[in-house]
DNA sequence: CTTGACTCCGTACTTGGCTACGGAGTTAAC
DNA sequence: GTTAACTCCGTAGCCAAGTACGGAGTCAAG
């Protein structure tokens, strides 16, 4: 049988993704993943559904969401009684913006810095730190 | 002596930023956190930035960057030479921007449901993976 | 109908990022 | 000046997220 992109094998799916074919099942013990049949006893066959979802898991992954919060924006993906689905998206969402604001901080003091190397050619260093201070509570003994 | 913002001990300091104190020290093994010279043979203690600079660690750590990762930014918060800091600097903005780009799609697929769930009190799904794949080039056999 | 590559599945090992433990020393409060 | 709480430091253990291994079964090409 061809390994058509409707029609992979596990290890050609792993490719295609670029993960490792352990990494997969790994996924699949997790729930991430659906673990196609198998044609009586034959090997499990996957599509290009199953390399977006794959690929989606990465991509989440890089943005800082462990594999049990990715099952939940999965579950959302999967859509979910409106009710529970709302709760956890506005959720995720609160989550997402607190992610957006802290990177965009992270990238004006990233370019600034670059912009300043490329004028002055001198020792430059990068305000990171207090530009993600910007817009956090300043922390008291009793704030926790 | 007393506890105040310039003079904290590692168990005030690890309270002011909401971390455990053995992550304090696991930090300091790894480079990221200054360990401040022991007044004869007395106990450390710490200050305001060195609260933010913990802070920030655990900020970027959300982001998705490891230990690893933090430790470059942290060099380029603390000033390094231009050449090189210039490079670092470029490398990590391009991956904030992928980021903040993946982020912002996710954002869009999120609020469009839960305004979906606001008006129909339907079953709603989230084109999470599908928002996620536009802008990320289809993936043939022979580009890894 | 065999051979070589691949799949399946269980189990074990590894790495990153902490967390717990414990004995010896330090400090602050009484 | 003793006591209780805290610090120091080394070592060990833990959990998440994989990675590696290996024997048995499957598949496709010759």
């Amino acid at each position: 049988m061809e390994n058509t992109l409707e029609n992979l094998t596990i290890g050609a799916f792993a490719r295609a993704a670029g993960v490792g074919i352990e990494a997969i099942r790994f996924y699949q013990r997790k729930g991430l993943l659906p673990e196609p049949a198998r044609p009586r006893g034959g090997i499990r066959r996957y599509g290009a559904a199953d390399v977006g979802r794959l690929q989606f898991v990465k991509t989440a992954q890089r943005l800082g969401f462990s594999l049990d919060e990715i099952g939940e924006l999965l579950r959302l993906e999967d859509g979910t009684h409106c009710a529970e689905a709302r709760a956890l998206a506005e959720h995720k969402l609160k989550d997402v913006r607190e992610k957006l604001a802290d990177l965009a901080r992270m990238e004006t003091a990233l370019s600034g810095l670059v912009r300043a190397c490329r004028s002055r050619k001198a020792n430059v260093s990068c305000p990171l730190i207090a530009s993600l201070q910007e817009g956090k509570k300043p922390r008291g003994k009793d704030d926790d």
